[in-house]
DNA sequence: AGCCCTATTGACAATTTTGTAAATAGTGTT
DNA sequence: AACACTATTTACAAAATTGTCAATAGGGCT
């Protein structure tokens, strides 16, 4: 038959990346899917689709799914942590711990991390692992400890954060607070700022106040404030 | 060959429910699973195994298996919504508030619910979806108008607590907040105890604070007590 | 008892998804 | 230029998952 192929235009065009960049990417486009169609969009052909790949790439890359899902969870506790770390150390415009506070709601909920952080809790591969009743054991590898890294991160800071109150308790003549409330006031931060990244948007909808993007950014530094105030009492 | 086969001994037995106690179970096994194993545990075969029924009964009830996510989401947000109507009913011993956030916060994470939530927010089957139309009419399941309702579970309960906090500024001496002022205060409660509820045990880990089942429950009063004094304040 | 309705099941089809193996094609090296 | 290495793809196999359909059986009814 006569046919119109035209080898001129065969586009056999492939693009060859550095593994490292090639994981790179393919997990930023895993956490792109994760965070855009929840953890149903977590199959290999979604991912490789949104990249315009193969999905034997990525098994080339990471072995097994469960192998790139695994590298996902690691890399986004190396990330959140790479940009809080960063964020702790750039200088503060303003009051040193609201924006702090601020910087994190919004590293939290404008990268996807809550959404990460909510997937690995729910699917139980997260640093919680409550390890309640595990059926058939299997999964018994977890090459690295990122539980005590991050377990730990609120714990690290715990003292830090306490001296700070010491010092505000001081200067406002009140009576010098325990260091378990200071913990406690942190393991509350955490949670009201994971809560407003993860369903901040849901929850102003909720209250019936505005939800568009100005409103939410405002509203993620009227809850800094407040945290603050409770953290550093008048 | 000699095939030991005692058909006395067969067991055929089938237990045949009544259509809504069929629904309900297996909407609770699905709740379980989503709750215990994650996302990945909302197949059809996992539902039905843990029922000990065959995948093809859950078909029957729901049709396919995006009926049953959508009934499993409904279901949960009433439920939700009929356990939050009857803590708000009962009789508060103690502080009113303080009683009123602590029963929610264990509502929220004793049963499904936190996770439940967190689900439907990531695979973009919440509440935060239908709202723009819903005077749209042509869905007239049964159940319930859950969306709407839910959405607006916040901003109806603004004023209520609203009335409260003009009398106890009235009775501090202080002046009137606003009634924004309200709705974000009860916004940042949501999203606190939201967080609470999904994250909690991770955080008090993080913080390095014993993380039993005592102690969640304690902070979990701890919390609502600290919420209490940032809407009531003295 | 016999009959009807339908919840339930088992077997099967269709589609999706993960995984494997060999072929293809960039990129650097000699 | 020829070669080696391997990222990438294509084609295919295997497993899992959803969905269909006819047969089975539980329980209410007369």
């Amino acid at each position: 038959m006569s046919k119109t192929n035209f080898k001129i235009l065969e586009k056999p065009k492939r693009r060859r990346r550095t593994p490292a960049s090639a994981r790179r990417e393919i997990l930023d486009a895993a956490g792109r899917q994760l965070t855009k169609a929840g953890p149903d969009g977590l199959r290999l052909q979604t991912i490789a689709a949104d990249l315009a790949i193969s999905h034997s790439s990525i098994l080339h890359h990471f072995g097994s799914r469960d192998g790139l899902l695994d590298a996902l969870s690691k890399d986004a506790f190396a990330g959140l942590e790479r940009d809080l770390k960063q964020s702790f150390a750039q200088p503060s415009s303003g009051d040193p711990a609201t924006d702090l506070f601020d910087k994190i709601a919004e590293i939290l909920s404008e990268r996807g991390y809550a959404r990460l952080l909510a997937w690995q809790l729910m699917s139980g591969r997260g640093p919680g692992e409550s390890v309640a009743a595990d059926s058939a054991g299997g999964a018994a590898q977890s090459t690295v400890g990122d539980e005590s890294e991050t377990g730990g991160l609120l714990d690290r800071l715990a003292p830090t954060v306490h001296a700070l109150r010491l010092d505000h308790a001081r200067d406002q003549g009140m009576s010098a607070p325990e260091i378990d409330e200071t913990r406690r006031l942190l393991a509350f931060t955490a949670c009201a700022v994971f809560g407003e990244a993860f369903a901040g948007e849901l929850m102003l909808h909720a209250s019936g106040l505005p939800h568009d993007t100005d409103s939410r950014t405002q509203f993620r530094h009227w809850v800094a404030k407040t945290i603050e105030t409770q953290v550093f009492p008048d």
